[in-house]
DNA sequence: AACCCGGGGTG
DNA sequence: CACCCAGGGTT
């Protein structure tokens, strides 16, 4: 097997480190609070090119508009792209509207549950399938968002290949390979508030951070906060 | 004015 | 498979 898997201390080490971090420091978002896969996608692509902040004062007034996805698929395009303005990225609201109407005609209104029907679904790729699998079945897929991608790559990749999409392909393997068994929902939600919260991208708080003893990122990154400070 | 970023389209 | 862009918003 070649590029070999991670170690599997580590991975324990990781693990258990981040599940305990988000124990105390998770968030409280209100599509953490549902496991129904329609409200689950509705949240993933308003959170696709917009900040948690924003979309925090768009998803209740959405779903209560359209509670279900069957009410979204009988809606109208017009009425659809009223509920979404403000958000932006419009042709997320038409995909999430064709979404809604093949899922109710072509699925008999039942998400489907594996990865490869989840990702024919216009406007949902790799990194917003493994969430919705994850989220609403628990199901172990991956993401990769950019948040995800900045952590476990500051984390556990030591030197990034000059290969963009090589090194795209390690952190899909590793954020698959990371995730504890049946522990899929809270270790996703985790990794994505870690890299949202402690690992971000400027002005990571590597001071408060439980990883920085195994993170081959940080001694860099002291450099580089020294470096700023003169 | 540059930078952000998942999906999707293209080479 | 590898790259490249579109799009609206933020900094």
């Amino acid at each position: 097997m070649k590029q070999g898997g991670i170690d599997p201390g580590l991975k324990r080490l990781f693990q258990q480190r981040l599940l305990r971090w988000y124990r105390y420091h998770g968030r409280d978002l209100p599509w953490r609070k549902t496991q129904d896969p329609y409200h689950i996608l509705v949240s993933e692509v308003m959170l696709q090119q917009t900040q948690v902040d924003r979309v925090l004062g768009f998803y209740d007034r959405f779903l209560k508009r359209y509670p279900s996805v069957e009410e979204l698929a009988s809606a109208r395009r017009s009425q659809v792209r009223e509920a979404w303005d403000g958000l932006g990225y419009y042709a997320r609201a038409r995909n999430l509207h064709r979404t809604a109407r093949r899922v109710t005609h072509r699925h008999g209104g039942q998400f489907p549950r594996t990865y490869e029907e989840a990702q024919a679904l216009p406007g949902v790729g790799r990194s917003t399938a493994g969430a919705l699998l994850s989220f609403a079945f628990g199901t172990e897929t991956p993401i990769l968002d950019t948040n995800v991608k900045r952590l476990l790559s500051r984390i556990f990749i030591q030197r990034l290949s000059p290969r963009p999409a090589q090194t795209e392909r390690r952190l899909w393997r590793l954020s698959a390979d990371l995730i504890p068994k049946g522990k899929a929902w809270t270790f996703n939600q985790a990794l994505m508030d870690f890299g949202a919260l402690v690992c971000t991208a400027k002005n990571p708080r590597c001071s408060t951070c439980c990883f920085t003893d195994i993170c081959r990122a940080y001694p860099r990154l002291m450099r580089e906060r020294d470096r700023r400070r003169g």
